[in-house]
DNA sequence: TTGAAAGCGCTAACAC
DNA sequence: GTGTTAGCGCTTTCAA
């Protein structure tokens, strides 16, 4: 019904009779034309069905309206929620996301990231990933605007964006100590992460603030296979711990079904269980989960904030920002009197 | 430490003391350049940290590299494990995934769709939404290969890949039905979805098949919390059902945790429970679902296969892939003698 | 306000 | 095998 290949604004230009700069500046959002001008072209552009290539725009303007999002995997639906409220506010900002998946190795996030200037982004959120010196220099050189998620860096030269996992890990250990805990155990996620070295530092902190220590420790990986693996050690041996900090939602879930159904333990009489996230699962009744929650939409919102202005100015500050996060009580954990 | 700007092929012919076009063939798949040439030319490019514009590339190429992926929610972790493995793979093959984000409602699918034609992706995947009939006609108009991921639509001209969710559902019937249920209920999902028509036409087919009635019916669309009250608003009454399908898992989750929190009832033994999709957490013990297993990573690899068969060549013929699908026997449903 | 002309960074003929 | 040239579809001076 139309000649083959993508309609040009030639091709509209032609119709409308008049030239092809006209109908540029017709779909440029603040250009000058004539109503009557504007009208002809939209006309014509819709007869012919013409949509201006944002692609060739963006050769010349330098603005390719695509954002680069990092992500290691959604097994946490922590981060499949986040990944959802990024898009969607970027969307609404006329941005779209170019998805990129790394592992969780360094190597593999560097390959990925090169790839990824290819495309020329105009900025780049990385969730769940860190991110190697070399590439951290890389990325400034590039002077591509970088925010990352839900992580932060030692080098101070790059936008993050977090919860306050320091103080999050030390209201759990006091919450516990209130609740009389005494022989508590805490199961890591992946030590590579900045989440875990926090979450795990305040809980130590606040332990020993408390005058306790910790009973046990054992490693999950944010993984829920292994978080079975590393109750299953934690509670291998008597006494076992009367309660249990882990360093996210999602590997508390693993840790509760084997206290439960393996072990034949209650929670939380037996054993207090405390998460991190609050993910929509944490308020499932099969789970109940007391955890501490992260504000995902306002870490969204600021991140996006944060990404935009510096694609907008490029000497907008580098902002590291912490967001407070609370103690959502519920019935996993023994409540303190 | 390096002038502004990006790094041009012309910055490196200079330095490399060649032409321009050498630098091009030096990074273009197939061209040929004697190996001298094309040392010198990557030592040039690798001082001075260069890299090729796809988007440049693209214009000339009409290849962007890039496939849309249009979704509506990752609410169902179904649909994030599919994004991941999608991603992945076609991150594999040289193509990566531009993300956009559409309300349930065709309008706002058919806006999405219209900006994501101006980025002139060279693919197109839906997920969990629906395409309006002008939509289908405009994208088939734009001559954009596109695959729809576990729905199916009337246009026969449209590729599509799902499970066999008609001979799933009556399945599903069949094992109800052998383990003794006797009223039987269905909490259907959303019912503009097509997912949700063929697993409730082929559950109604076995039971009817077998002699039997639907007991119950209420709608959950897809939802975790409507699935909630649909569960309430079933049980409501006595005697209530023996025995309930589930349109998927994630719904089935919020029902079980009614019939056992609020209602006290158990599963099996007082009601049968069974979803769909067998997602993660179906196999967790706190709910040990019995459900239909979708083959999510068979379905992606079809997905990606003939998107890029399409891409390769215009006249592929357009295929609707159906997989077979097979129930998992957990512990939330009575076994059959 | 409008049109003509010059590129954006690259690929793809085309000569050499 | 290599360099030269002409665009891809658009935005953006620059004149008119």
């Amino acid at each position: 019904m139309r000649r083959s290949g993508p309609v040009t604004s030639y091709d509209v230009a032609r119709r409308a009779g008049v030239s092809q700069s006209a109908v540029s500046r017709t779909f440029s959002p603040d250009a000058s034309v004539s109503k009557a001008m504007a009208r002809r072209v939209r006309e014509a552009a819709e007869e012919l069905g013409y949509r201006p290539n944002r692609l060739a725009r963006a050769m010349i303007t330098g603005r390719s309206r695509i954002v680069a999002l990092v992500v290691a995997h959604f097994e946490n639906p922590f981060y499949s929620e986040a990944f959802e409220l990024l898009a969607l506010s970027l969307q609404a900002e006329g941005y779209h996301v170019l998805t990129f998946m790394a592992a969780d190795v360094a190597a593999s996030t560097d390959a990925v990231i090169a790839e990824l200037l290819d495309y020329r982004v105009e900025g780049l959120i990385t969730a769940s990933v860190g991110l190697s010196n070399e590439l951290t220099r890389a990325i400034s050189q590039a002077a591509i605007p970088i925010v990352m998620f839900n992580r932060t860096q030692d080098h101070h030269d790059i936008c993050g964006v977090s919860s306050d996992n320091v103080a999050g890990g030390r209201m759990v250990a006091e919450y516990l100590l209130r609740s009389g805990a005494r022989r508590i155990g805490y199961i890591a996620g992946w030590e590579g992460a900045s989440t875990q070295r926090d979450r795990e530092a305040g809980f130590l902190a606040g332990l020993a603030q408390g005058g306790a220590t910790l009973f046990a420790r054992e490693v999950g990986d944010f993984h829920h296979d292994r978080a079975e693996m590393a109750a299953r050690r934690m509670f291998a041996a008597a006494p076992h711990p009367d309660a249990v900090f882990v360093a996210n939602d999602h590997m508390a879930f693993a840790v509760m079904d084997v206290l439960r159904h393996e072990l034949g333990l209650h929670v939380p009489s037996d054993v207090s269980v405390i998460g991190y996230d609050d993910v929509p699962a944490a308020a499932w009744k099969s789970y109940d989960l007391t955890t501490v929650r992260q504000p995902v939409r306002q870490m969204v919102a600021v991140t996006v904030e944060l990404l935009l202005s510096r694609i907008d100015e490029a000497d907008a500050p580098v902002q590291r920002r912490v967001l407070a996060g609370a103690i959502v009580e519920r019935g996993s954990a023994r409540r303190p009197a």
